[in-house]
DNA sequence: ACGCTAATAACGATACTGTGTATTATCGTT
DNA sequence: AACGATAATACACAGTATCGTTATTAGCGT
């Protein structure tokens, strides 16, 4: 069974954009009936079409998923990622591969 | 088709707690044949069983999908203060003195 | 050579996705 | 009341994928 909750988290990210289902619809490529079975939790998106609309809806994943996670990272909003996330798109780009980077050789030792 | 980052991701974390296939398998009631084409992304869970191992992997959804979204650099930037944590505290002193310094010099331009 | 772990293959039953088409419900507006 | 826009819903249907079962193979450390 679906959990209703990720359906209605759909809904909601697309009516703070202000789309519409056909809309919606249109920009990816998508029936407005099968946007409606996925609000209503009547159907689940595989993965091709669920990163499709995530990245449609300009969301996170962690926002559309909040309700059902128990382990949910919501509360930790790190000094880092604050800072980050104020920057340029390639800057942060440039500073998150850096940092995976650094970590990764300070895991190796 | 399936994103073959995203199972990379499910693999990583499961190793990060340091399971087994089987381990997991077992503590979520699904084969390790299924567990293994999850991570190769031979297989993507539906609804149910996708809810079931991001909470029996006690993660959050960014975590897995960061890779395949647009619009969340955020979510990767979580990861990699969570990774940033489990160091040493030399090696996260050095890391976020080096992030404090690229953040500063990307805000001077 | 052995045991532990994981990759992989083949098969099958079942279940679901996603479209097409069409009808009905629920609004707000005129 | 009537209308248009939006959404819910039904139904049929092909296509495809999940997930389990079983079994084989490969890698890797001891």
């Amino acid at each position: 069974m679906i959990d209703k909750r990720i359906g209605r988290r759909f809904k909601q990210r697309r009516e703070e954009l202000g789309l519409t289902q056909e809309a919606l619809s249109e920009k990816l490529g998508l029936t407005t009936n099968y946007i409606s079975t996925i609000e209503r939790g009547a159907s689940f998106p595989r993965c091709e079409k669920l990163i499709l609309l995530l990245n449609g809806l300009e969301t996170s994943a962690d926002a559309i998923f909040c309700d059902v996670l128990t382990h949910s990272t919501k509360a930790k909003a790190s000094i880092l990622s604050e800072q980050i996330s104020s920057l340029p798109n390639e800057e942060q780009q440039r500073i998150l591969d850096m940092v995976e980077l650094m970590v990764k050789q300070a895991k190796s030792k």
